[in-house]
RNA sequence: GGGAGCAUAGCUCAGCUGGUUAGAGCACCUGCCUUACAAGCAGGGGGUCACAGGUUCGAGCCCUGUUGUUCCCACCA
């Protein structure tokens, strides 16, 4: 597969033609393989309802890129691909949907809407994952797994029996977050607090006993309705007298109980709370503690009920404003004041959240939560960066029961079924037809579903066949990498942490990397409403897949969010044309050569470019290693483009028009297939384009062996010998530019210098890159009206006789002694300074050492030069 | 109320366990269409690393405090 590179680089063309040439044969295909070592990354499940965005980029270019790197280490890499039926946020599109249509759950009925469910499920749960091929990702697609098919939801039904059987799970009346839009349940977790205005009210209870009355406030009047007591704090000595006699409940006008209870703040407000425990959770433990009756007074979709008396219908706001004049007008009102006021809401909807009491399934989660605490304390899983451990243990110290029940048709429905006539639960592996207890058989099923939640704390091992003992779960399970947002590690990595340890005894992955988000270019959240999403498609179809992957994986740090910006995009694109153009340069000189081996006798450009690619094998290496993708990429960025565009290209120019033609070839392609190799990960398409276009062992270079560094490489003197070429090379540049000589002018070059073969082996490059006729190399040469330039190495003289003048000359060399000197004298110091020579590593104070001398050397030849001039 | 992040060039950001004169991209200035690339090449200007102390031979990096900013958590009704 050897074709020509067409001209400029067309990422449209190339990368669905690549993409399909690696999937069609199997390349991202996984296989338990005792021969090698697994890797395994589970992806996140994107919500079928979902359509890719910068967030899924990230997180895919970041999985994407660890596992092809490890895929050409020589792992066994699988990452496995699904996606999540997302069950609150699904119903409420399909919902949606029927609204438009005029219908509504209940005309529909629960089977009829699972049917629409499965067909909404089939029209666009396909979509997001042809998205992600998009973005390159080389996920096993054969494998792929969706939360409720028959493997999840055969685990889901297992994990629930199985903490149904240890006691783990139970049913019971609790007060729980009610989402009145939704009409359904919802976790902790799912409560997002919101500041906002509102009114603090307060009221007078009058006593029972006619005797005064009691001062207190609330910001929700209408849950008086529900009071059955107030409180205040028993060592509160204002009101040790009055507790334990009633107060009368205005309005209602029903007696009601003081209790003394240590939740009151004894400096808040008067001290005194009125007692909800339907509408609050505070008070519905109050109210546990003290045996109160709860009274709910709302409806579940957010209205007054038939216990609101008169207020029965009105909505919670417009009870609010009734009840407040009627207070008013009874005088039970002091005052009202305006305040903050944090309100939890709908994490979906957005909607206010509506504490209830109802009747639901609960995770206990005191015995869960521990091993989880001790697996990251233990470092058997660890964060990356380190501080989210902090956030993962304060969210599992501080846990409460899981609501895992949704009053909802679309998930996996609650294994349990009641018995009419006896009472009896059933919770099994298998539907029971007829009750244990009294042989009752028409037994029927919770109406409920699961918190989507629960199944997708199991994706790590139910995608792998768990509970089943399967090959594929003893060989790729426990997984290595979870890739994952700040912002799903409660929702997602704490249960999946003590989900996987509570049922197959094992963390479920041994390193959480964690990201940030993805921002628009002003630094806000990208969102729907404000209309400020990008979408990753769009840039992918202007500047590809692999300058939106560099770009995303350029300077981005762990943990940290970025800003998403156009140029930087731009510049990604810049940086394959360079690769591309570079690639077609060698491609122009290589003509029909195959040889690939590297040549038997290599000059001193050879060994430089090929000991800094070494070295730079040996850092991208590292830094993946240890999740440092920006920094790796920045490295490669800074070679390609400085070391062998820049440098290694230009000078070997010359060579490639002269017999030594071959050699040179073979090292263009020895350090560009490396090259492609090290950035595979992060450029995939490109580099494989470039890759097949060149002379190759090997199918694909997906497929091909990640390279290791190479002691018969390390040039480290050459390399040294190369710098000072280099330097005098850049400091000619420089000091034509000043004088502002045009490239066109070429002038001969006398080199005073004690590296007399260094600069007559570079005398080559300078003509090219240094602008020179004629090289001259020796120890002291007379020239005329020359202009100096002087490094550590060297001093230049340039015959310009006609551009010099004199008195400038020497102004510039005093300054540039001056700061030589300046330098020198803070080395020097350093080195006078025995706490120094001590102390600091020996490394350190040799380099020193050497930087003095140089410093020195070129003072030295600076004061020549001075000398010289007059 | 608790916790965390950030503060480095005009802008957006790197800077890994403290070690030469703090880097990149973009923007800006100068000169170049040098037959891979003008999406390019060469050169240049621009930073008291938020502030104040401290530790150290040595601090952008470590410690303490201050200010600003963002975020997370938390039931003060």
């Amino acid at each position: 597969m050897e074709r020509e590179l067409a001209k400029t680089y067309d990422p449209r063309e190339v990368e669905n033609r690549i993409y399909d040439f690696w999937e069609s044969n199997g390349y991202f295909h996984a296989e338990v393989n005792k021969d090698k070592k697994p890797y395994t990354i589970v992806m996140p499940p994107p919500n079928i309802t979902g359509q890719l965005h910068m967030g899924h980029a990230l997180d895919n270019t970041l999985q994407d890129i660890l596992i092809r790197w490890r895929r050409m280490q020589g792992y066994e890499a699988l990452w496995m691909p699904g996606t999540d039926h997302a069950s609150i946020a699904t119903e409420a599109k399909i919902v949606e949907a029927m609204r438009k249509e005029g219908l509504t759950k209940d005309d529909l009925g629960r089977d009829k809407f699972l049917e629409r469910a499965w067909d909404w499920r089939a029209q666009y749960g396909s979509r997001i994952v042809s998205q992600l091929r998009k973005m390159g990702s080389s996920c096993d697609w054969e494998r792929e797994r969706f939360t409720m098919d028959e493997g999840c939801s055969k685990a889901v039904r297992e994990v629930f029996v199985r903490l149904y059987e240890e006691g783990k799970i139970y049913r019971g009346e609790r007060i729980i977050n009610w989402c009145p839009h939704c009409l359904t349940s919802i976790s902790d977790a799912e409560v997002e607090f919101e500041e906002k205005d509102a009114f603090f009210y307060h009221l007078r209870y009058p006593m029972a006993d006619g005797n005064g009355y009691l001062e207190l406030a609330t910001t929700r009047p209408e849950t008086l309705l529900g009071d059955t007591a107030v409180a205040v704090h028993p060592d509160d000595e204002r009101y040790k007298a009055i507790v334990g006699k009633n107060v009368i409940l205005p309005i209602v006008n029903k007696e009601i109980p003081i209790v003394a209870d240590e939740y009151v703040e004894m400096d808040f407000g008067t001290g005194v709370v009125k007692i909800t425990p339907a509408h609050d959770p505070n008070d519905f433990e109050v109210g546990l503690r003290h045996n109160l009756e709860v009274i709910t007074v709302t409806t579940e979709d957010g209205f007054m009920n038939e216990l609101a008396g008169k207020y029965e219908g009105m909505s919670i706001l417009d009870c609010r404003k009734a009840i407040m004049e009627d207070l008013e007008a009874g005088g039970y009102v002091v005052k009202i004041e305006p305040m903050k006021h944090n309100v939890g809401q709908c994490y979906r909807c957005h909607t206010t959240v509506e504490p209830r009491v109802s009747l639901q399934w609960f995770v206990k989660m005191d015995e869960l939560a521990k091993p989880a605490i001790e697996a990251v304390k233990s470092g058997q899983t660890k964060f990356v960066p380190e501080r989210f451990e902090k956030v993962y243990f304060h969210w599992l110290e501080n846990i409460r029961d899981w609501c895992i029940s949704r009053q909802l048709w679309w998930g996996h429905r609650i294994p349990a079924w009641y018995c009419p006539e006896c009472g009896e639960t059933i919770v099994s592996r298998e539907d029971p037809t007829v009750c244990p207890h009294c042989g009752c058989d028409h037994l029927h099923q919770d109406e409920d579903t699961l918190d989507t939640w629960f199944s997708s704390a199991l994706w790590p091992f139910s995608t792998m066949g768990w509970p089943d003992k399967t090959p594929e779960y003893d060989y790729f399970y426990p997984t290595h990498t979870m890739v994952t947002g700040y912002d799903i590690i409660f929702f997602w990595v704490v249960r999946m942490m003590f989900s996987g340890l509570a049922y197959t005894g094992k963390a479920p992955f041994n390193t959480v990397f964690i990201h940030g988000l993805v921002r628009d270019s002003k630094g806000r959240k990208m969102s729907k409403s404000l209309g400020n999403g990008i979408d990753p498609l769009e840039i992918i179809e202007e500047y590809g897949a692999d300058a939106l992957r560099f770009m995303l994986a350029t300077g981005n740090s762990p943990g940290n969010d970025m800003r998403f910006m156009q140029e930087k995009v731009e510049s990604s694109r810049n940086f394959a044309n360079k690769i591309w153009n570079a690639a077609r340069f060698i491609r122009m000189n290589l003509g029909d050569k195959t040889e690939l081996s590297l040549p038997d006798t290599l000059t001193l450009e050879d060994k430089w470019i090929l000991s800094k690619l070494n070295t730079l094998t040996q850092a991208v290496t590292d830094n993946l290693e240890k999740f440092e993708l920006g920094m790796a990429v920045q490295k490669l960025y800074d070679f390609i483009w400085d070391d062998f565009c820049d440098w290694y290209i230009e000078l070997c120019k010359n060579r490639l028009q002269g017999e030594d033609k071959e050699n040179v070839c073979r090292v263009l392609v020895y350090v560009m297939t490396n090259m492609l190799k090290l950035l595979h990960p992060f450029m995939p398409f490109i580099t494989e384009e470039i890759w097949q276009s060149l002379p190759h062992t090997g199918d694909t270079l997906m497929r091909s062996d990640w390279p290791t560094h190479d002691k018969a490489l390390a040039f480290t003197a050459e390399e040294k010998e190369m710098e000072r070429l280099m330097e005098a090379i850049r400091a000619i540049r420089n000091r034509r530019a000043e004088m502002n000589v045009p490239p066109s002018k070429k002038t001969e070059l006398f080199i005073e210098t004690a590296f007399a073969d260094t600069f007559k082996t570079g005398a080559a490059f300078m003509n090219r890159l240094a602008f020179a006729t004629d090289v001259n190399v020796g120890e002291s040469f007379d020239v005329a009206g020359a202009v100096s330039i002087v490094t550590p190495d060297a001093t230049i003289k340039i015959p310009l006789a006609e551009l010099v003048d004199t008195e400038q000359e020497k102004k510039r060399l005093q300054k540039e002694m001056d700061n030589v000197k300046k330098q020198l004298d803070g080395v020097n110091a350093r080195l006078a300074n025995p706490a120094f020579t001590d102390k600091a590593p020996e490394a350190v104070v040799n380099g020193a050492r050497e930087q003095a001398a140089r410093l020195q050397e070129k003072l030295a030849l600076l004061e020549q030069s001075m000398a010289a001039i007059g």
